[in-house]
DNA sequence: GAGTGGTCTAGACCACGCG
DNA sequence: GCGTGGTCTAGACCACTCA
């Protein structure tokens, strides 16, 4: 900023943290721009899919130069949020798109790609209303006894089962979901999650472990009981690292397996 | 760039592919920039921990400017191929740095965290100079018969054996390892590979499943033959995605889970 | 051809590390 | 106080998309 802000009606937003404050605590400008921006996509202000403002738009808006706004927008591609297309404009990220449809799920038949293989077929086991337990209000964030929706099912690769999944689900934020929601959507049911219930899983982490399942899982994995298989819980959030889903979930590795990059 | 190119004695990097190509191919400036900075790299004219030029400098040797270097080193940062340090410069990744050390284990003790666990203990049972299977040249891109040094240690975390792994190395880069050299360099084994062999791991891919051990392999891991592990094959590359690890590794999960981040 | 994101430049100033 | 990376600006031009 060369000299003092031009005349304007609305001071831009301040350059530093509080002054005189222990920890000086700088922000910079694009990581406040960038913050202004984050609040607007969680307050629905752009919904999934759509377009957001031009980086001149914005720019104007916020009452800087482009290069700082575009370097806001960079972090927030950077992290998934927002997608670029060159010509066409920045677009709220989705679960819907082909090219990254199922984000999440990093199991891969050991042959050929998941091109090929398809979409999961979907077997809803469960699909009901329940009290969280202590652990699962624990690891979602919320109180035991508070209302949450547990689904159980199973997802099969050419007709083979291989996923047997519990998931955990706030009873708040997704009221009114039914086992015929979760078998009949088309499409990640993450995507389903976006539309039907305006909940963006955002991020996730997974713990994976080998195990052994009991009887009933191996019944529905149509395996025995001494198959090894992956254990993978994952937590998935929303904006502002909100915990939103609970997921425990047997993978069999018998003809996939799980793919991770390192770097 | 307003006019043509200021009078100089060394032309600038060309701003387009090959004219009259099929495909226009065209590069930006800043990624022939990344080219040629990760040329030098590879050919070692900064070692690992060394810092690079000063982003003046190297704009003065490309005759671009500054900003068109730093979007290139930002690159080279965002893969990890260098680390920025304000007020210091710009430096040559490494795998001794404390924070990052043991970057590609994801393997975490499920109670207390890595630091304090501290290091793994390794214990080698063998290391010896062997020839490639066909199965181990075509992953490493070797023919089959060609020289490979095979390695199989146990890692053990508070003295609990944890890890059992069978590693392969090409013959021609690790010429002259020895299994001294892998149970008593202090630190990683990425950063002895980097300061006795100049060969630097920059990624890896990972491929997941869960196993059941034979015998000897449950011996070695101090479990019975019903106990289920990870099986986690990794293949590590250097620069220019050239592949120069196999690592085989069981892991116990009774007591640390694989952990991963998905966005 | 208008509009969007992408590249490139030049110059100013800031925060940080170190002697 | 100097050199380094980090931020911010203003302006020009390029590549892509779509009407």
């Amino acid at each position: 900023m060369p000299p003092p802000p031009p005349p304007s009606t609305e001071d831009p937003p301040s350059m530093s943290g509080s002054v005189g404050s222990v920890t000086p605590a700088f922000s910079p400008l694009y990581q406040q721009i960038k913050g202004l921006i984050l609040h607007s996509l969680q307050h629905g202000e752009w919904k999934p899919g759509e377009a957001i403002p031009s980086e001149i738009e914005l720019a104007a808006r916020f009452r800087v130069s482009q290069g700082t706004v575009r370097k806001a927008i960079d972090e927030l591609a950077a992290e998934n949020l927002v997608t670029r297309r060159q010509g066409k404009g920045t677009f709220v990220s989705t679960h819907t798109e082909r090219q990254v449809q199922y984000r999440f799920l990093k199991l891969l038949p050991d042959e050929g790609d998941a091109s090929v293989e398809g979409p999961a077929q979907r077997t809803i086991l469960e699909c009901r209303r329940a009290r969280a337990s202590v652990e699962v209000a624990r690891i979602l964030a919320l109180r035991a006894g508070d209302p949450v929706i547990q689904i159980k099912r199973i997802l099969s690769f050419t007709g083979v089962p291989t996923i047997l999944e519990d998931i955990w689900l706030p009873g708040q934020a997704f009221k009114g979901l039914t086992a015929e929601q979760m078998a009949h959507y088309q499409g990640p049911t993450y995507a389903m999650f976006e539309i039907d219930f305006g909940v963006r899983m955002v991020r996730a982490e997974e713990k994976i472990r080998a195990v052994l399942p009991d009887e009933t899982q191996a019944q529905w994995l149509n395996v025995t009981c001494s198959t090894p298989l992956l254990s993978v819980e994952r937590l998935a959030y929303t904006y502002n690292d909100a915990p939103m889903e609970l997921r425990r979930g047997l993978y069999r590795t018998d003809t996939h397996h799980y793919y991770n990059e390192l770097s």
